[in-house]
DNA sequence: CCGAATCTTGACGCGCTCTTAACGCGCCCG
DNA sequence: CGGGCGCGTTAAGAGCGCGTCAAGATTCGG
């Protein structure tokens, strides 16, 4: 899922954040020097960089220069250092946080799940559904049908987004009444006749024969992509 | 140009920070507790919060998390205590740096450019954005249409920027309001109607069917180039 | 302290969406 | 075989959201 990049000149340091973090789900990728820090992050695309300032062959920030050279991946520094202006001129050659040996290892974890999270939320993960009729982008809350862009009404889309985000499986009438309309409106089955209606004449094929968008008798709907 | 908002229970350091982030070109707003800190970032939309945990009547976390309800506005954490407990918690609530007390002006300071560096990084990637009737460089802060400037109001600039930074993006209104007004204006769509005219006016060939800025009826406005 | 630009606020009309009701059809069950 | 229930379809009135305009309030610069 996540891939991370671990630079430390110790390979002790290095082989136990490589265990802790593979523990934690992350790929891991590792290096002990410079240059070859560099050369990995060239060859494959990591998400984010763990990097020790007290390299043997380059200096630390000229790491982290190089690599701001082409790449935005979000780097966090490890330093043996207090001094606050190796701090300054880690950060402004670009990394993204800065923690000082000795460090906790949850501490550790805490700051990469900010940093990654960050990162995935601005790059903004496109949630797109295909299906053999129309395209459902989620994120941009368009449909295209035919390369057509298609109108859909708030209500049209909130029925629309429920089915979507749930594929495959059954969504009976009350969980989608108490969801678009409100619990108070649980009983109002037309309503979701009418609106059914409206979303298959809109993204179906044929309207009549409904591909997408199933009825299940007596139960509810499901949505097939 | 950037605008912090600064929250900790101690005036004293309230006013160090406030005096040093002005001569840094900062704009600075201040609050003493919880409770005027969220309303002030409501009030007006601020682009990084430096939050001391020990807060008087809420319990700092608690403030992150009701932050982060509505808003994705940076937040730099201070703390007096050492645990890592602290941390830990503080950055799984939203934060997105972490620093103990005592700390440097300094690195404050480089961990305050670093933040802003980062956010607005990932959003300004392309700086010029053309469409068939106007040009909108972002980082002049220029509008040309037909070879002719356009004269826009900071309102105005501030809608146009959110909406040509998510092009083909649904914006919902709510979305508008709180980011260019703040939360407290998430009722107010008569003024989205009104700025919206005006943008047609100024940026449209033809106002009366605007091709780039495009009313989704009862859900927001979208912007196509 | 004054004037211009900008922001806020309210009123009005139009179009569209939601709501609601009526009708026909097919299926299940008596 | 016939009645009832559930579903799809259609249409029409009501209400709301949107665009527009204009005047008062506020801010900013001179």
């Amino acid at each position: 899922m996540n891939s991370v990049l671990v630079v430390d000149d110790d390979p002790h340091i290095v082989r136990a954040l490589a265990i802790t973090l593979k523990g934690q789900g992350y790929t891991v990728t590792t290096a002990t020097d410079g240059e070859s820090a560099l050369h990995a992050a060239a060859q494959r695309p990591v998400n984010v960089v763990i990097l020790d300032l007290g390299l043997p062959d380059i200096d630390g920030t000229t790491v982290i220069a190089r690599l701001r050279e082409w790449s935005a991946v979000p780097i966090l520094v490890l330093s043996a250092r207090h001094g606050s202006g190796d701090k300054v001129e880690a950060l402004d050659a670009g990394a993204d946080d800065y923690i000082t040996k000795p460090f906790g290892l949850d501490e550790l974890l805490a700051r990469l799940r900010a940093i990654l999270r960050r990162n995935t939320e601005s790059s903004g993960e496109t949630a797109v559904i295909e299906t053999s009729s129309f395209t459902a982008d989620l994120s941009k809350r368009q449909i295209t049908k035919s390369g057509q862009d298609v109108r859909l009404t708030p209500t049209e889309w909130n029925i629309l987004d429920i089915m979507v985000r749930n594929p495959d499986k059954l969504i009976t009438q009350q969980q989608l009444l108490t969801e678009v309309w409100g619990p108070a409106y649980a009983k109002e089955a037309n309503y979701l006749r009418v609106y059914m209606a409206q979303l298959r004449r809109k993204l179906e094929v044929e309207p009549g024969t409904p591909r997408h968008f199933i009825t299940e008798p007596g139960m509810g709907y499901r949505f097939v992509p």
